[in-house]
DNA sequence: CTGTGTGCAAACATTTTGCAAGCAG
DNA sequence: CTGCTTGCAAAATGTTTGCACACAG
């Protein structure tokens, strides 16, 4: 079964300030406030989309798309969130805080079940390494018809 | 090894005009131009590089970005071309007339390298089938380090 | 001839950068 | 206080659209 990490918003709050004080970076409200967002709401934001529920959630800081797009990179560089580019334009970014997996979409229904699987993440490694490259991540979408589309 | 389905660029050039044919459209000089720099050179483009290199091949033809840009839509939408999103921004086409493979792109310098892996095309139709899904299609892209990147 | 295709410029959409003011440490 | 961070506006990128003219069928 697909496990998380279940990291508490207080460890990973500590983790992030402790990763701010190694590099001489400021602990702000509004870094403080996505990251809260994203730990919140544990589904794939466009920055314009993460952007609008910050400022939901925290209006009173009138936080920039700026500043998002800016702790977005900061976060991701720093393996605190994940990015994985659609097929149009543009990124969508999840916290880190799941064990890697992948998803199963149907392309009828549009439903999203997620699995994971060692031995094509094995497999994954060797191809990598077998043209020399360094695996860094990877996506993998299967499309299909789930069970119920294939009964109707 | 991947196999091309070495399709000639006469036959190529023949189910397009069929294409435009079946679809009211026209048959242009930029569009064969377009047409035969994809297929002269098999590898990734974004639509500037197609662009600069449409220009260079055939100058006479002053061929605008905006043509590029329709072309490949038009080559994309009706399967002679497939398209890649980058990790950064935009996508990558290529000519659609090679087998199924997937693609390592090295997330510093933008390299595509293409490979397939029987055992993992296997092991997708596993684990949808354990899903209770009947698999159409699938999209895996690696994401790594290239060997000349981890050198610098 | 008709209507699609073209290049150009402008519009759009998304992301990054320059800057003066704000604020964490 | 110092200098990193912020929001704003402007710039930079990448892509699409409006338009008048070109040209395939």
């Amino acid at each position: 079964m697909l496990e998380t990490k279940n990291l508490s918003f207080k460890k990973l709050l500590l983790e992030f300030k402790q990763l701010l004080k190694n590099n001489g970076l400021k602990f702000t409200a509004q870094r403080e406030a996505i990251l809260q967002t994203l730990y919140n709401h544990p589904k794939h934001f466009t920055p314009e989309e993460l952007y609008d529920l910050v400022k939901k959630k925290h209006p009173q800081l009138n936080t920039g798309i700026t500043t998002v797009y800016r702790t977005l990179n900061l976060l991701e560089e720093n393996g605190f969130a994940t990015s994985i580019s659609l097929g149009i334009q543009g990124k969508k970014f999840e916290l880190a805080n799941k064990e890697h997996h992948d998803h199963i979409i149907c392309e009828k229904c549009g439903k999203i079940v997620e699995f994971e699987d060692e031995e094509i993440e094995h497999l994954q490694h060797k191809i990598a390494q077998e043209n020399g490259f360094v695996l860094t991540n990877h996506l993998m979408q299967l499309y299909g018809i789930c069970k119920e589309c294939q009964e109707n």
